[in-house]
DNA sequence: TGACGTTGTCCATTATAACAGACATTATGT
DNA sequence: ACATAATGTCTGTTATAATGGACAACGTCA
């Protein structure tokens, strides 16, 4: 009577597609399946599908990847996602004034992702590209960005291991919260040495007229920068989000 | 007993995307089912599925857009969809070189889309983006797309309409076979007036090591340019296609 | 006010798709 | 050569998902 359980076909699909972004490489079909723990024959399947309309395109020696057609919705997104359009005059300001790596960042699957960043002057530093992600607990912006989730929801869903750098605890669920409580209250996140050492981040919201959080914008800095420099950040930052937003509300 | 024929999940999610894609608006779902014209329950079904997973985004009234999760995607996609990568800077040069638009593209459902494009020198002319596509009866890259498929194929999946333009019929399935061979015969294809009037274009396939055609390399031009320039346009397009060529097949 | 179109939810039905598992074929290693 | 793993194809079974259709809540136009 074991109540066998079946996965919905769309969910495994866009599972497919997750897990070669993940792997950011061609995979054999074979695998796939077995990096995803599905059952073969499904996705042997639902590849068959996909391929046939270039949702994945096929590769030398029977491996698939991300296909053409998802190039083409991904230009299209930010057309209408008007944020990324509305937000990188600003952002590409800020980090001229500052000199520092600005990022628009959002939610995506339990992590934070990158969906528009403009480096600073220091060029040696920090090389992330739009697309890339976070694991939640480290950053600075994800203290806004689980706003509203339950902590019962948060523990579902944030993976165990985006609480460890190099299989060292460095964070905590309940400290995560607290330190989100925190934020809130004060209108900006600041976290030091989660994601990397020597590497800070000062992050605010952008929230939309119905209190949600949509996205965030940071500043990506090196620690040894901080006693100097919060202040100045904190209040150029926050100059930036307003524009931003105000932005944003006209725009409907 | 009239069969009843159901679609496939995952056939109906991508169709969404197809629609908003086409659209390239945000939309309401009920409006969406009615422009498919697919079943309401279906779509509203499977948009929430799609919401979940970040596939698509909502928007204010209801609305709902191609979402975060599929940025994430397409900029995933160049980096190894090798052929953008390797192509740029040859078409960046060729473009220079010339002074004209040199674009990248390929064939996804079964019309011409633009993977990669540099400006010539003609900043008043011909603004098409990448992620943007053509009717394929109307391009001389679609000559070498269209290779290997037989015509009833052909007969079945391009619409009717794509052999129109401005409601005059200005190509025929038949012209476009015989244009297609000779095409082949000759390695290069030459297309004026069709698109546009006073719009030529030539281009030629990129061919991998088993003879398919993974997309083509065009130059687009002011009919005007065609009797001067044509065969500097022809050879230097030769050079940047073998240059392409190797490249790619040494990347393998 | 009432008639009508639009938008969204919910349920029962049944065609079908996800799955398990057998089989075939091709690497890989010893 | 032999054993073993990796890869790909096929088929039957059954849980389930796509669908039709009823219903409700709006808005709007006359």
């Amino acid at each position: 009577m074991a109540k066998v359980t079946r996965e919905r076909g769309i969910d495994r699909a866009i599972d497919i597609l997750d897990c070669l972004h993940h792997h950011r490489r061609p995979m054999v079909v074979n695998e796939l399946a077995a990096a995803m723990g599905a059952p073969r024959s499904t996705i042997y399947q639902t590849t068959k599908l996909l391929l046939n309309r270039s949702v994945l395109d096929s590769y030398s020696g029977g491996r698939v990847f991300l296909g053409r057609k998802l190039f083409l919705y991904g230009s299209a997104v930010p057309e209408q996602y008007s944020l990324i359009e509305l937000s990188r005059p600003f952002i590409d300001e800020l980090a001229e004034e500052l000199g520092e790596r600005v990022e628009l960042n959002s939610l995506v699957d339990w992590k934070q992702s990158i969906l528009y960043a403009a480096d600073g002057k220091r060029s040696y530093f920090f090389p992330l590209n739009p697309g890339a992600s976070y694991p939640l607990p480290l950053t600075s912006s994800s203290r806004f960005l689980i706003d509203g989730f339950d902590e019962e929801t948060l523990r579902r869903n944030i993976p165990e291991e985006d609480y460890f750098r190099q299989g060292e605890r460095v964070m905590t669920l309940d400290r995560f919260l607290k330190d989100s409580q925190e934020a809130k209250a004060h209108g900006y996140s600041v976290v030091s040495d989660l994601l990397d050492n020597h590497l800070s981040s000062i992050s605010m919201p952008i929230i939309d007229k119905s209190g949600v959080v949509l996205s965030t914008i940071g500043i990506a800095f090196p620690t040894g920068e901080m006693e100097a420099s919060k202040d100045r950040f904190v209040e150029a930052l926050k100059e930036t989000v307003d524009k931003v937003r105000e932005t944003f509300l006209m725009a409907g």
